[in-house]
DNA sequence: ACGTTCGGGACGGCCCGTTAGT
DNA sequence: ACTAACGGGCCGTCCCGAACGT
């Protein structure tokens, strides 16, 4: 599994390391820049953390915008599987968005990856960079999803698929962050189940 | 570099003109606080849009941090005043608040130290400063109004007034900073707008 | 004793209070120049420890130099005083240098002023000032005494005068400074006695 | 703004550059603080001095402090070499005493790193680092010479090998101090004799 | 290709000595 | 005798290349 450092060097794949290399940077960093943001997080404590030197981590990575937007865009991809994943079960609209919403808090609280980059794109504003703008591809997924459910008259007269996708994310967004800064996390589940109760209520159509 | 003293107001005495040195600083220093956060906020650009010298900031205040503070504790003064005058306006519980959520809203748009302090809040691990602990006051508040409109009845059964004062915080929240985000807070009172009718009808009992 | 700061009035003398003023921030100056030294002294802890205000040093002492001038000056006038009083005692030339000595070395490990100018003197160098140049004056006395120690025939054969001042002051300033580095001048005079034997032994004739 | 790599030598490769480097940043740092002391020197200085750049010196020595323990490690790495090699010379304990001073001397007047190392050592009191004892190892290595001395009969009665120690660093110590203050070091050797002829006639046993 | 060593500039926060205007 | 403010300097540290192995 490991490359043998010793001598004889077999190292066939140096290439392999190279990757290894890379994902350990990039899981380094996206945890520094869960804790601490773009800004506080130094290259050189990363390149520290992940055991290597700084120069490694630039040959990986241009400068720290792109390490930025390679960790948000390693978050990024993981939603479309999901969402992919979640429709393949079978459920109606609104039960799929339930059940989507419940693995993402999963995500939130467990995955490094996720947290970096969520935590960078609330930072977008200070980083050069060009983040993708966040919020909008989850909005546009919540409204494909609640215009199922209008479709199927599972959505509450009066409430418009855009006007509830919204508020979905915005109220996700909200119990997440404030979980994370009361309690770190610790009770995103709870919190969650809380608020679902309460925006399903008024969102889906009474049975 | 620059002679403030000169030209402008004939600034009448010391005192007055110290006074309105340190509010001029803690103005422009919620505004970069908000703009760009604590730590990309250097006080060197602050003193200069101020148009005083770094030995003036330090002068009114000891430290980045102690900056930092005064500024929250500046927007954290506001709401008790707040909350006082609207319950003066003899409104039923579930009504006062929706007023004092709007007015909330309107201060989240308008008042710079108001968003300076927010800014703040959210950055909190990574000021070395002790800030008071957010989100805690107004979920106490909020619960405290829920609880009389429990009492009197104008709470949808199964929702619990800690609940109810969690998820409308919460939900606050991240339609605020998403507003902020995605649109600069200019739509702010519409998505206000969209997530009050969305929860007080969850929260509410139906008349 | 103290001024009556009621009404009334009587401040009979400001001029008494502004003398006493005058000499705290002399004695505290001193105090820290001789355990921090010229540039590592800042005047605002002085005013603090003066419990004044730093306008208040800057009334008196035009500048840090100016005030660093006032205590080594302040020191030196000691020396003549100590120096006719010793010469009243009626002691053959040699038992004078000794006493006078002896009596020195008392003031540097009691005299706060004295400790705070010897330190500034060493650090002469580097205090724009112009500070009279040390060792000199001391070098000449001791001249001079060794002077009437030869005259009373009490000089050993093949030491000048010159000479032997110049090791005394030299042999009593080393002795002085490892004194204070090593323990803080707590075994100071046992340390003056051990060199003051073996210094004298070489100088003086043997009777 | 200096390319200081350019021109000049070819630098062979980068090792020795670094090593080159690290010397010439010891070198500029031990005169300046020999000339002005530790905090009257400032880094910056330094590195332009040096022609470098403060990264670079940064990248040599963590810190201020780190780089005046070097320069005063050092200056002490030389004595023990220096008392080998005079011990080597088969001279009586009292000729070895005498030589090993006189060398001192020599390299007070001549060396850099030693007139840098003491200029420390005297400021000790006001670095936060922990720079090793001064004084004490001098005192150590005379002791064990005098107590050779008094073995071989070579010490005048009365005078025990620890005082004789003690007298010989202080004479030293304050000889070399004085000249450097009033003549730049310029008449050391000669003050230095002066005071060798002193000291050794109190201290070594008539022939 | 992958990684390191060495070094370059640029600020950033702090704080200090000093001076106007009371 | 003080309050308010100025201007400048210092240490630290950060992000980043260029030269050099391997």
């Amino acid at each position: 599994m490991k490359t043998p450092t010793s001598a004889g060097r077999p190292v066939r794949n140096q290439q392999e390391r190279a990757i290894h290399t890379r994902a350990q940077i990039l899981r380094t960093a996206a945890e520094m820049f869960a804790d601490s943001g773009f800004r506080q997080t130094s290259l050189t404590t990363v390149a520290e953390r992940a055991e290597i030197t700084k120069g490694a981590v630039y040959f990986h990575f241009a400068s720290k915008e792109a390490l930025a937007i390679a960790v948000v865009e390693e978050q990024y991809s993981r939603w479309p599987n999901l969402v992919t994943e979640v429709r393949g079960l079978g459920l109606s609209p609104i039960e799929t968005v339930t059940e989507l919403l419940d693995r993402t808090a999963i995500a939130f609280r467990d995955d490094v990856i996720v947290r970096g980059g969520v935590r960078l794109q609330t930072e977008r504003s200070l980083i050069e960079a060009q983040l993708p703008q966040p919020y909008t591809a989850w909005i546009g997924r919540m409204t494909a999803l609640l215009e199922d459910a209008d479709a199927a008259g599972q959505l509450r007269p009066g409430v418009t698929p855009e006007a509830g996708a919204r508020v979905l994310v915005e109220g996700f967004f909200g119990m997440q962050h404030i979980s994370d800064t009361l309690n770190g996390r610790a009770d995103l589940m709870e919190r969650w189940g809380e608020m679902r109760e309460i925006l399903m209520y008024a969102i889906a159509a009474r049975p």
